[in-house]
DNA sequence: ATGAAAGCGCTAACAC
DNA sequence: GTGTTAGCGCTTTCAT
């Protein structure tokens, strides 16, 4: 049988406060505290984070609700988060929602029954009943990659509109005017598509509502649409993709039209994920920091979780454009 | 404060025996049944995991050790686990190794302590020594794409041997005689090298050992590997990659090198994840039938955890090729 | 500085 | 069929 405090306690002679004590540095003769540690590491004694956790003390776990673990950017913000949690001692229990308010009521209550300490929600996050409850029931909680303006609590994400606003205007910089969107349904996008419509709309240029397209998260349906803009006789010159995965589509899309990007058609994605690299041509896309985002959010939670500091934040980053080959003049305005 | 069996009890006026009782789907008298569920819904109660697993009962929690969630195929794959589990009940604490036995070592004592119910260890677990340990402690344990041949453990995988012996016949059908292979330290990939080999061998070919590259895990290093091979004025006309994202860095490699894909070089992957559909050429790769494998281990452990079932097994599963545009014949042998 | 003992929320004999 | 009660392993108050 797994040793407890009793055996670790009888075998140094002590009673089993003491050895509770040496667990939790508390005040322990030094001599006392020796022999704990001796018994301890003789019993190979670990202890039990259950028993503990019913005492009220914390689990030193964090649920962490995601879309989907399959998308390369979503996985790659998970790995960042895991390490940053692991190096403040704590687990991470993951579970993708699929932008299902169903699932996000579901977990975040089996996740409630088993005492994680806090969560983290990652963009995508729909429900926002289920924000407002945590809050209410003094559950910590942070946001990553999303906020929710009205709502008091803590969130790190980067500046979307300005994300929008700058790959905009460096199209425009191109000499790109007829510029379409494909994005999801999700905030973010909507900040976006924001910051797009201003940089237009600074320029003069008329905002046309057939080259916004929203996917759904089946996979291949950015293609669908981007394929559909892209047959039009009158098409865009220039396609801005709210994620690299939606810029994948896009290339593919092109692809398939025999439509040759950069030199007919620029796309530029968003994230610049691994994926961009790996894709021909290379993807220009704007950067989230994403280790520092998940590192922040990490420490904002756990700020909360340890009751060192009980004002919400939130954190904006600025996100940074990457120009590789998807992108170029404009086709009409070349030599 | 949260409601309890006590706050139930009371409120349904029955012991906590009876509210424990309905609980677990024990004997209890229809009247009081109805009481106790009433009482429930009325308080919105929900069981403590914590206590329960206190007295000995499984928490539904699985152990999931992957080398690094950041990799997209280990992505997809702990989507499907997830699943499954979640299908199952049960839910999921991830936790990336890094092919690193110490890391290895602090999450399996970890989550131990955290009472996980059981480990699902995934491909490039290095250390046998914690198998063997948690195998001896009777923690339940089932290996996910990696066996053990001399434990007796539960895994599921591929055919590696077989995948490779079918990748290099596949090359040799296309007249290729200078194929080289990019792996990385895996004991997948040490099977997959003894099929080539032995298709190789087997077609009277002579197996050139400094055309079989092993790639450590930082990204680019495959590249370099690649780049390397190309570089020689005598250079392998196919390149076998132990896995996509190693493809990938073979195509980027010939990208390089300006070589075409595949016309000078046909360059063929393993796993088939999304990035084989997305780069350029399209990958031709051998797919794993990631989707069964993973539903499988999920199975497999959850039998073992509920005790359904203590013979184990072992499943290997039979890859699949999948031709796409990345490989082609031969270039000597071209009309 | 240390120990005795109550209690965290639940399960499972055992008794009725 | 239902209640009583002794734990599960640990924390923490209150004595000493």
């Amino acid at each position: 049988m797994k040793p407890t405090i009793y055996d670790v306690a009888e075998r140094a002679g002590v009673s089993i406060a003491t050895v509770s004590y040496v667990l939790n540095n508390q005040r322990v003769g030094k001599k006392s505290k020796e022999k704990v540690l001796q018994a301890m590491r003789e019993l190979n004694y670990k202890p039990s984070v259950l028993a503990s956790a019913l005492t009220g003390k914390p689990t030193s776990t964090i649920g962490f609700l995601l879309p989907d673990l399959a998308n390369p950017f979503v996985a790659e913000m998970a790995r960042r988060v895991e390490d940053r949690a692991h190096e403040r001692g704590y687990n991470l229990v993951i579970c993708s929602t699929d932008f299902d308010p169903n699932k996000e009521a579901l977990y975040t209550s089996l996740l409630k029954q088993k005492s994680v300490d806090g969560f983290i929600l990652a963009g995508g996050f729909k429900s926002v009943e289920i924000i407002k409850e945590l809050l209410e029931e003094q559950t910590p909680v942070a946001l990553l990659a999303e906020s929710h303006p009205s709502t008091s609590v803590n969130s790190v994400k980067v500046d979307d509109f300005t994300g929008g606003y700058e790959v905009t205007s460096y199209l425009l910089s191109l000499g790109h005017r007829r510029i379409a969107v494909l994005g999801e349904d999700a905030t973010s996008t909507q900040d976006r598509i924001r910051g797009y419509k201003q940089a237009l709309m600074e320029n003069g240029i008329e905002v046309r509502e057939e080259w916004i397209a929203i996917s759904d998260f089946n996979r291949g349906n950015g293609e669908r649409l981007v394929g559909e803009m892209l047959g039009a006789s009158d098409r865009p010159t220039a396609v801005f993709a709210c994620n690299d995965l939606l810029a994948i589509d896009a290339i593919l899309a092109a692809r398939e039209k025999k439509i040759p990007v950069p030199d007919d058609l620029s796309i530029i994605g968003f994230d610049n994920t691994l994926l961009s690299r790996a894709c021909d041509p290379p993807l220009t896309t704007m950067e989230q920091p994403m280790q520092d985002m998940c590192s922040q959010v990490v420490d904002l939670l756990i700020e909360e979780i340890e009751g060192k500091s009980d004002l919400k934040k939130r954190i904006i980053m600025l996100p940074r454009l990457i120009i590789r080959q998807s992108t170029g003049p404009c086709p009409s305005d070349k030599g």
